[in-house]
RNA sequence: GGAGAAUUGGCAGAGUGGUCGAAUGCACUGGUCUUGAAAACCAGCGUACCGCAAGGUACCGGGGGUUCGAAUCCCUCAUUCUCCGCCA
């Protein structure tokens, strides 16, 4: 969520910025601003009301303390009034600050300078591409031939069991899992960051705090008996440990990383990019977060990237780097990389990290402050990344790495594996 | 799942209808004293919103209610603890 400050201050720059995602918030704004006008009216009328009540209540206590019954009655009979205004005006003041929220909350976070307008994915940038593309004298498979001819994985196991997107991983395929988990905590740990272990339900305020809802709701599987959701990324439990929290000064950077499941309806998706792991409702992900003073999120979204390339280097995948254009970054993100892996037999190019910056989008819904210099309070900076998805890195390192006799496993992940070579 | 108790400021802990945003202690910050430190003493010390300011309003787990007035009474939800049951 914007803060409503910077509406009032720097309205017609949130317009010009909101242009890139090619989202007119002029008319949201302009709703806004009137609202907050009529709400701070009301909330002044509002205040002197409930003053004044609090003044006649002290005096009739006062009142009947010295016995004077007949007096403290008289000045009960004039509350009436007062009361029933008081009411009024309560209303009115809920039902502006409502309606500014439900409007807040449709804005999508602004632009960082870097990035271009555009409307979609045709429009991002690549600003960095690295690695070799593999050279193969013969046909090369995709993962979903390579994972049913090794049996690494069966889809229609998780079919049968669940329903599509949900597969099992068997034999070398399933440790093939764990080892990939372990070496990106290993490697976010050497880095700094806190291994977390996470709930994978939140309530409904957590999904508000880092703004899954209400934009993303058909999104997230729902547990209506017991008010939960299932989360769609560590991000959303990460994040919210600092929900309500005033961070002492002292206390950046905060680096936290964990591993999770994460579960998405992908409601809507069907057809050619479902196939094998391409797109899942349930995947393995670590995930890396950061709480930043605003003077160094700039500092640790390079940190980020950095980090991302080095996995993918030590998986030896090639990859490209993408700077999303205004129309394809994630509504509560103000600049987002994403990071693609070339699938060798899919002839794509698969996106298995997305770094972004939120600046202070996420930490006004969640309330996350510190207390700056002048000891006021302040709105932290967060960012996230993925370090990394699972399911296309899988994907790739099967494709990438096959050979006539095999697949050849990165050296990076010999040590937590008891094999070197999946072959038949 | 059943029964009972509890939830107050960073922590501990008082407060059961009136001048309570809330005693007291600890912690913390500044000052006095000291060669320095400790101790002692003095002062300060929550969050948010409205307002140029003075000031005002709201917040005692969350939500709702009773009342002129609620930390205090009622309802409801959540959480924690104890006992019983069940169980990885």
């Amino acid at each position: 969520m914007l803060e409503i400050q910077r509406l009032r201050s720097e309205k017609e720059s949130v317009i010009e910025g909101l242009k890139k995602r090619h989202f007119d918030a002029s008319e949201i704004i302009s709703a806004v601003l009137s609202k907050d006008e009529q709400w701070r009216a009301e909330k002044t009328k509002l205040e002197e009301v409930a003053s004044k009540m609090n003044q006649i209540s002290k005096q009739i206590g006062i009142l009947f303390k010295e016995g004077k019954v007949q007096e403290a009655n008289e000045a009960k009979a004039q509350t009436s009034v007062l009361k029933s205004e008081e009411n009024t005006l309560k209303e009115k003041v809920d039902a502006l600050q409502n309606d500014i929220t439900e409007l807040m909350y449709q804005l999508p976070n602004v632009p960082n300078e870097k990035v271009k307008p555009g409307k979609s994915e045709v429009d991002n940038e690549t600003i960095e591409q690295r690695g070799e593309e593999p050279n193969f004298n013969f046909t090369p498979l995709p993962h979903w031939e390579l994972a049913s001819k090794y049996n690494l994985i069966d889809f229609e196991l998780g079919v049968k069991i669940t329903g599509a997107g949900f597969p099992m991983y068997i034999g070398k395929g399933a440790k093939l899992q764990r080892a990939l988990i372990s070496f990106f905590l290993d490697e976010a740990t050497d880095a700094g960051y806190v291994e977390h272990q996470a709930p994978l339900l939140v309530n409904e305020a957590s999904a508000l705090g880092t703004g899954q809802l209400p934009d993303k709701e058909g999104q997230m599987y729902y547990m209506p008996v017991d008010d939960l959701y299932l989360i769609p990324t560590a991000e959303v439990p990460l994040t919210n440990i600092y929900r309500d929290v005033i961070l002492p000064n002292s206390e950046f950077s905060i680096k936290i990383t964990g591993y999770t499941p994460c579960f998405r309806r992908e409601a809507g998706s069907y057809g050619k990019d479902v196939r094998g792991l391409n797109r899942l409702h349930q995947f393995d992900k670590v995930e890396i977060v950061r709480i930043e003073h605003p003077n160094n999120s700039d500092q640790a979204l390079v940190e980020m990237i950095d980090h991302v390339k080095g996995l993918l280097e030590k998986l030896g995948l090639q990859y490209r780097i993408l700077r999303l254009c205004g129309g394809d970054t994630g509504f509560a993100a103000a600049m987002t990389y994403d990071f693609e892996v070339y699938s060798a037999a899919q002839n794509k190019w698969l996106e298995v990290s997305s770094v972004s910056r939120f600046d202070t989008f996420q930490s006004t819904r969640l309330k996350l402050r510190f207390k700056n210099e002048d000891k006021k309070s302040q709105l932290c900076h967060t960012l996230n990344g993925s370090a990394l998805a699972l399911p296309r890195i899988v994907a790739a390192l099967l494709e990438n790495h096959q050979t006539e006799s095999g697949i050849e496993i990165p050296k990076a992940l010999h040590k937590y594996l008891n094999y070197t070579k999946i072959e038949d």
